[in-house]
RNA sequence: GCGCCUGUAGCUCAGCUGGAUAGAGCAACGGACUUCUAAUCCGUAGGCCGCAGGUUCGAAUCCUGCCAGGCGCGCCA
């Protein structure tokens, strides 16, 4: 691929300063950088490199600016370069000097922004993983849409992302859907019951009694002994739960690819030989555990038990592997699943996960240490808190009275690409205060149709065109050059910004970016539409205009598709 | 008590890993549809960037200490 403007410009500075440095250690030499400047007498790009040399060349800024001026051979549409401030470099293109990136961008369409590399690092992505005991809330939600557009912004950047769902099919919750599930079939069939405490309230648990009662009778599961009635139980709660889970990520447009049961790992002995293993290695002994901090504690006994010396490897405190009832712990699964990922051949593995899991982190990641050696692994990114609102009033949730707001029942209401373009429009770090109004309103106050409804624009002057006989000119025969006003230098600069943007999203893990992008692009085409009239009798012009627009819109489409977000031609 | 996240305009948030005069949207005020979609645009006003120190040519950004909010801290997942 040929380099684009802003690659030889800063090419042709950087050939300069390694020149200058030539004495200098290669490693040491800082690397030339571009930036758009805010104010627009700072020219079309600025760069800083005189600071950082000015301390090794030991002469002042403006000076080193002034040598790099004299020897740097910049291309053809580099207008003039001037040195400013402190000693930035401020660089203006002559008029229409990168408009060529519309062509470029016609040609590559859906793969403009997108890095070809078939040799791209694996990265195993897990999120989700919603336990399968009941419905996903709005929370599962924002993590659902933020680790779908990252794998698909990872894709796009040469990375082949596998997602993965973990699903929590063992433990003791199990036992509590399983019963939870029993006392409903049998208060279904008249049974007088006592509903205890702990057990699972919603109503969803009585249409899944309902389900199994349907299909299968009622007699044969009393027939059973306790221990493998709630074994059967357990196992159709699981299924049916994880059915609607899969529904619910259908229709925000959510695959998988591949779902991955925790309890196989048991089953096939995958915990049990990972303990066997760390006993041998002997990173396990017997002790103590201090009681908890920051919280009374009044039934604290203290026992001994078997640890798992993951201080060792940066954690805290050494944790245990098995209860006392000689079972294995989430943990002991936990990182039997990831050192599962490490054999399958990912050697990089990103976890997204909601924020109350923010204390786990730092024992995953030593217990793979220990395992593996990797450093770090998996990455796991933290994805705050949803509170959900209507009219700017907080729900109040309760899952102990069942009256929590499920995924879908969002979904249902605001519709997929509004909850989708939503949940990407904040940094995952901040919490989210979802407005259910505000979501639904087609108005200003809601992002999604905002960017939405430039497309549709730009599609409606397509239409007008093709509707007026007018041809469009092959598009190395359009001179890109007549966009000289300032909404269109703006709105291309916003197009050529986008590969860069992307690649920053990518290597930061910070998919938000794309929406925040995608704002400001349509913003910038609004602009530009409401000062230049496309379709008109100068023709050259016109054509131009049009090649614009359909570049605009090319890169919205492609900006939107990373996001799981439609792009409407018509609203 | 300890760990992680957050604190920027009245509200919701950006601020491109240290750069030039801190930006958007909403709300407020004033304008723009006989012309390609007004779900739009243009303008005005609004800021001790939580507080206090420090690092340097230069700090919303990095370091330290406070303050406030959220999440978490037994073999629950």
């Amino acid at each position: 691929m040929k380099l684009s403007l802003k690659d030889s410009i800063s090419q042709a500075l950087q050939d300069v300063v390694n020149a200058l440095l030539a004495e200098v250690d290669a490693t040491k030499i800082p690397a030339v950088v571009l930036t758009r400047p805010k104010q627009k007498e700072h020219g079309d790009y600025a760069v800083n490199i005189a600071m950082p040399l000015a301390g090794l060349l030991k002469q002042n800024p403006r000076q080193v600016a002034e040598t790099i001026l004299a020897k740097v051979q910049f291309p053809d549409a580099v207008d003039s370069a001037d040195i400013a401030g402190p000693g930035f470099i401020n660089i203006k293109l002559k008029a229409g000097g990168e408009t060529d990136i519309l062509k470029d961008i016609m040609q590559m369409a859906e793969s403009y922004g997108r890095l070809d590399n078939n040799n791209g690092e694996a990265v195993n992505l897990e999120f989700v993983s919603a336990n399968p005991t009941g419905p996903m809330h709005v929370g599962h939600g924002r993590g659902a849409v933020v680790g779908d557009a990252l794998a698909n912004l990872m894709n796009a950047r040469g990375y082949k992302v596998h997602k993965e769902y973990y699903i929590n099919d063992a433990g003791s919750q199990i036992g509590v859907l399983a019963n939870s599930v029993w006392l409903r079939m049998q208060e279904l069939q008249g049974i007088k019951i006592t509903f205890p405490e702990g057990a699972y309230p919603g109503d969803y648990i009585i249409e899944i009694a309902k389900e199994i009662l349907a299909s299968q009778d009622f007699a044969s599961f009393e027939a059973l002994d306790d221990v493998s009635r709630l074994q059967q139980l357990g196992e159709l709660a699981v299924n049916a739960n994880m059915a609607m889970i899969r529904s619910d990520l259908t229709d925000i447009g959510i695959e998988f690819d591949q779902y991955f049961s925790e309890k196989t790992l048991h089953e096939s002995n995958k915990v049990t030989q990972l303990i066997e293993k760390l006993e041998a290695d002997d990173l396990i002994y017997t002790g103590t555990l201090p009681p908890p901090k920051g919280k009374e504690v009044v039934d604290y006994n203290p026992v001994k038990q078997r640890l798992f010396r993951t201080t060792d490897f940066g954690d805290d405190v050494d944790r245990p592997l098995q209860k006392q009832d000689g079972t294995a712990t989430y943990f002991a699964a936990d990182i039997a699943y990831h050192a599962d990922k490490f054999e399958r051949g990912f050697k990089h593995m990103i976890d997204i996960w909601g924020a109350d899991h923010g204390g786990y982190i730092t024992r995953v990641q030593a217990a793979m240490k220990a395992l593996t050696g990797l450093e770090k692994q998996p990455e796991v990114l933290l994805v705050q808190m949803v509170n959900l609102t209507r009219d700017g009033v907080p729900f109040k949730m309760s899952k102990r009275a069942g009256t929590f707001v499920t995924l879908s029942e969002v979904v249902e209401e605001v519709g997929k690409d509004a909850v989708r373009f939503n949940f990407m429009t904040r940094r995952i770090e901040s919490q989210f205060d979802f407005d259910l109004e505000a979501a639904k309103a087609k108005d200003a106050e809601n992002p999604v149709y905002y960017v939405q409804y430039a497309h549709a624009r730009i599609h409606a002057v397509l239409r007008k065109a093709e509707a007026e006989n007018i041809r469009l000119t092959d598009i190395k025969d359009i001179d890109t050059s007549l966009l000289t006003s300032d909404e269109a230098s703006k709105l291309i600069k916003m197009l050529i910004a986008y590969p860069d943007m992307l690649d920053t999203a990518a290597n930061r893990r910070e998919p938000y970016r794309i929406a925040t992008y995608i704002m400001q692009l349509a913003a910038a085409f609004h602009s530009f539409y409401h000062k230049n009239r496309v379709i008109m009798d100068d023709e050259a012009l016109m054509q131009a205009r049009l090649l614009l627009l359909r570049a605009t819109a090319q890169v919205i489409k492609n900006a939107l598709t990373l996001l799981g977000v439609s792009a409407p031609e018509s609203m």
